[in-house]
DNA sequence: GTAGGGTTAG
């Protein structure tokens, strides 16, 4: 079920329209077959017919309105180099819809070359989402085009801003399989994609081994990207080699370069050395800019100096760089993570006074400070001023408002938000599925929360542990015992581990709603994590009314994952046996299999058996009854 | 006449 049906609404799904539709006119348009009348009389009355008649017919296709028709009607005139031309015009006058016109019209009539490609994909890297670029780049015919160097950067650089960087690579193996030789632009592009990935550094490092083992030169952009990668890998000892390496090879530092080590410097909040890098830095002849002073910022605010802090924002704000929201994020961030949370509403309150730009992140962050200092009221009234003051909403503000309404039970307002997000199209995150499933259960909504769950899990997202411990509890305590199973295999088969508690937990549920097949699969699988009294619990609930069919399974899996079997339950196993004759199969099996592992029956089972033995035929139960015997006083004889 | 690098919320 969906999470917003729960509220009687539907999250939208709708494709993303593309920005470059092209208009049907544009495949479809009516073929010349006239020859336009001046093509041939220039031709006869010039010696040099050509040039005049192409240089119109660019200025027309520049010009047109009609793209599809004039391309139509003059695109046969053209050269290939003045088509790339009139592409590269269209780029100056930010045509898009023009230049995805004119390289269809060129591909359709194989009008093109290496350079339309390269040129066309870098125009459209911003407009082209990363499978329509990978889908052009392999369904260039022209071999030469596919492994251009200029061809292959373009679509790399296309797939790694779009934060592809898997694919990336991928393709960019496949590149250099098919025969394309990588150089530095090629690799600085890669690099930059490290950045922004999740464990990035190990995968740089071997992107320059690459480079230096193909004998490249590391220049002054690639060590403004291994920096960067080490800033964004908190790996400042490694930055400090890397800008001391580019110095030695004499490549001199720009701006850029000291922004990425001082950034560097910035999770460790050392200011001291930050200090020195902006002195070493002036002394170099560069003026710290609006990036260099706002990460100067934050590593003050990482070292906890607040005082010279706000001394930096006062001076940011005389020299025009804390027009945006930046800096008092950084701020009003830092002192709120030390607790200072009242500190941090100042530096908010006067953010707003000074009318600064927001996209929202001000807001979010000090509505998400508020909750977490408990100050729920605070955090609501910042929520709702939001509402009142913008209109720009992404999925992290929308959580924060949905939190602040969450904690003081506004249910009203928390639906409002709900529907805000569906209108927006904005899909909701880990973090909304957790804040609602949260709500609902201080709500004591146990069964909503259930259904948000398996919402949130039918959307791709693995629900944490200790929710999903929780809810199971709750799910357990109002007999809901199947749905806390539910919850229990969505982390059970789920890719994050899980507490071995969890598996007694969901075994006592299980066994309180006689679930005892379910109880018997969390047995089997997890009975070395399971402690004696429940594992007993479970086997004597089962012999009294589990499946028949599973009793000596059930046995025989308690036996080997070292569980004494003890008289009681094999007392238990023959009774249900003996109510039902047309299991002897069965009964006589286990009584096979006990003599096998050294179990007996004590004497008043077996003379129960005897009593009954008719009906399993005496002699089968003489002789594995008496085989038990014997062995018994063997036992008895060794001991 | 085409290509590559830096800062913010959860």
């Amino acid at each position: 079920m969906e999470l917003s049906s729960s509220f009687g609404m539907r999250f939208r799904h709708s494709a993303i329209p593309s920005p470059l539709a092209i208009p049907a006119s544009a495949s479809t348009a009516e073929p010349h077959t006239q020859t336009p009348p001046h093509r041939n009389t220039i031709k006869l009355r010039s010696s040099k017919p050509f040039p005049s008649a192409r240089k119109s017919a660019t200025l027309e296709i520049q010009r047109s309105s009609d793209l599809p028709s004039a391309l139509a009607r003059l695109g046969e005139t053209l050269t290939v180099k003045d088509l790339n031309a009139a592409l590269y015009h269209f780029k100056n006058s930010n045509k898009f819809n023009h230049i995805s016109q004119l390289f269809k019209w060129m591909q359709e009539n194989k009008k093109l070359d290496v350079s339309s490609y390269s040129h066309y994909m870098r125009f459209m890297a911003n407009n082209l989402d990363a499978a329509e670029m990978l889908q052009l780049y392999h369904s260039i015919q022209d071999e030469s085009a596919r492994k251009n160097i200029f061809v292959c950067n373009s679509v790399l650089v296309c797939l790694i801003k779009k934060g592809k960087f898997a694919s990336g690579m991928k393709l960019f193996q496949q590149m250099q399989l098919d025969g394309l030789v990588p150089d530095t632009v090629t690799y600085s592009t890669l690099l930059a994609g490290c950045i922004k990935i999740e464990n990035g550094y190990p995968k740089a490092l071997e992107l320059i081994q690459e480079l230096q083992h193909n004998k490249l030169q590391m220049d002054g952009v690639i060590y403004g990207t291994i920096l960067a990668v080490c800033a964004s890998n908190s790996k400042w000892e490694e930055a400090e080699k890397y800008f001391g390496q580019m110095k030695d090879e004499g490549h001199s530092p720009n701006v850029y370069h000291y922004s990425s080590l001082l950034n560097a410097y910035s999770t460790c909040g050392n200011y001291k050395k930050a200090d020195k890098l902006i002195q070493d830095m002036k002394s170099e002849g560069l003026v710290p800019n609006k990036v260099i002073l706002t990460t100067l910022l934050k590593v003050y605010v990482k070292g906890g100096l607040f005082d010279k802090s706000r001394e930096l924002l006062a001076e940011l704000k005389s020299l025009g760089y804390a027009e945006d929201e930046m800096p008092y994020c950084i701020l009003m961030d830092g002192l709120a993570k030390a607790g200072q949370i009242h500190e941090a509403k100042l530096i908010f309150d006067e953010m707003i006074k000074n009318h600064v730009r927001s996209d929202g992140y001000a807001h979010s962050i000090m509505i998400s400070a508020l909750c977490r200092s408990k100050l729920f009221r605070e955090a609501k009234q910042l929520a709702k001023d939001f509402e009142t003051t913008s209109n720009k909403y992404d999925i992290v503000i929308l959580n924060s408002m949905l939190c602040a309404f969450c904690r003081v039970g506004e249910m009203e307002s928390v639906m409002e938000t709900l529907k805000k997000m569906d209108e927006l199209a904005i899909s909701p995150s880990y973090n909304t599925f957790h804040i609602l499933i949260k709500y609902f259960c201080r709500e004591k909504m146990y069964l909503l929360a259930y259904r948000t769950m398996k919402d949130m899990h039918s959307k791709g997202h693995q629900p944490g542990e200790e929710l999903c411990s929780s809810l199971i509890s709750h799910l357990g305590q109002v007999n809901a015992y199947s749905e806390a199973f539910s919850v229990y295999n969505m982390l059970r088969y789920g890719k994050r581990t899980m507490c071995k508690s969890l598996h007694e937990k969901i075994l006592y549920i299980l066994l309180a709603g006689h679930l005892l097949k379910d109880a018997y699969v969390v047995v089997k699988d997890n009975a070395k994590s399971i402690s004696r009294p429940p594992t007993k619990k479970f086997a004597i609930a089962f012999m009294k009314s589990g499946n028949i069919n599973y009793i000596n399974d059930v046995l025989k899996t308690l036996h080997d994952s070292g569980y004494k079997l003890d008289q009681d339950l094999f007392a238990m196993a023959v009774s249900r046996y003996l109510g039902e004759p047309e299991k002897k199969d069965l009964l006589l099996h286990l009584l096979q299999w006990m003599s096998g592992q050294g179990y007996v029956v004590d004497s008043s089972t077996r003379n129960l058996i005897l009593k009954h033995s008719h009906l399993f035929g005496r002699q089968l139960i003489a002789e594995v009854l008496s085989k038990q015997q014997v062995q018994l006083k063997h036992k008895n004889l060794t001991r």
